[in-house]
DNA sequence: TACATTTGCCTAAGGTATATAGGCAAATCA
DNA sequence: TGATTTGCCTATATACCTTAGGCAAATGTA
């Protein structure tokens, strides 16, 4: 018998690419098993199981989602970088929406450190420095940021913002505005 | 045979508590089954499939939140209100994971409009009233209000702030900081 | 080249979950 | 009391995950 010449990175990239198609949770080994046209066990050479699976699109997720950022954020400052890693993470959703809510998956620690992930954090800080934070008011700030961030794209992806004015373009251009002012002027906080 | 004295309403709130323990997408038909001694067809007389048991659940997460946040709500305007609206869901995304998951389940249009999602976003709109923010400025603010809230909550259920310093307490402090200050000098559009 | 080892995909089989059809007994109604 | 409806059952079909064990293709070695 002819091989199909799979390996856990091919089958990753297709499981990302059908979690665009059909959504994350709808990913399994037997639809990939079908893409390969293959056998589902044939599959558990190349990974461990269908928990891999989803890691591994996972980590392709927060690292790709990264090197968008990164490269948004390179040689802006200020409330540019602002806009730009708000919006390299909205594009990315609207793009890519399996692989956005792969990158959501919930990883084990060790997996999890050894992601992306840790990159995620330092652009965060680093469009922060455009901005005058002290500690702990700049960590305050980078989960705020990642606050709205991550739930204005889950709720527009919901479908939260879809059928009424004003359209969600507008809403987010003006989110931005209001954390670019919230930065320039971070409150003390309330006795 | 004796009778197990199933009900649907009795089914989903068996799955909510279900969810809270074990998370929304653990809840299936089978585990139902299990803990009412009962055979999972036997379910079918109760409840169309699967997706209807998560719909209920949704629906039963909305309206509980939605009474929550009303009572939370009652008497207070201004910065109290903000804290109040937003504390309302961290706190029943804290006691209750499950339902708080459960509440992001997409519902089709028709039951949705049906929902207590309506209440939700009067009660967004009923803070912003403690603020002078005319249309459509009040939508815009409507929409970061309720990212903020869900992607603090998300973020902060995903584990996301909880092996660092400052705590995650103080943080969310902070935001409620931040909301008030922006609401009460909302940012003229950029050109 | 010949043979041994490793690797990749296979079949077989067992487990869990969803869903439908049809039956029988309990509950309800006339 | 008898007729009807309702609630739970068994049986069956489908889909997915996972492990075990086998064979042939690919690779390594003499």
């Amino acid at each position: 018998m002819a091989r199909a010449g799979l390996t856990a990175e091919r089958l990753i990239t297709a499981g990302a690419e059908l979690a665009d198609q059909v959504g994350f949770d709808q990913v399994t080994l037997s639809a990939l098993a079908r893409q390969f046209d293959v056998k589902v066990a044939s599959l558990y050479s190349h990974l461990k199981n269908s928990q891999d699976l989803k890691t591994g699109i996972a980590l392709l997720a927060l690292a790709e989602l990264a090197d968008r950022a990164a490269d948004a954020l390179a040689g802006r400052a200020g409330k540019d970088a602002l806009a730009a890693l708000g919006n390299a993470y909205r594009d990315y959703a609207r793009e890519h929406p399996g692989r956005y809510a792969a990158a959501q998956f919930r990883l084990d620690p060790r997996t999890a450190a050894a992601s992306a992930g840790g990159r995620h954090a330092q652009m965060s800080r680093a469009v922060l420095r455009g901005y005058d934070l002290a500690e702990p008011d700049q960590t305050h700030a980078v989960r705020l940021l990642g606050s709205v961030f991550h739930g204005y794209v889950a709720l527009e992806s919901a479908g939260g913002f879809s059928h009424s004015s004003p359209d969600s373009q507008e809403s987010w251009s003006r989110a931005l505005d209001a954390l670019d002012a919230l930065l320039r002027n971070w409150p003390a906080p309330t006795g």
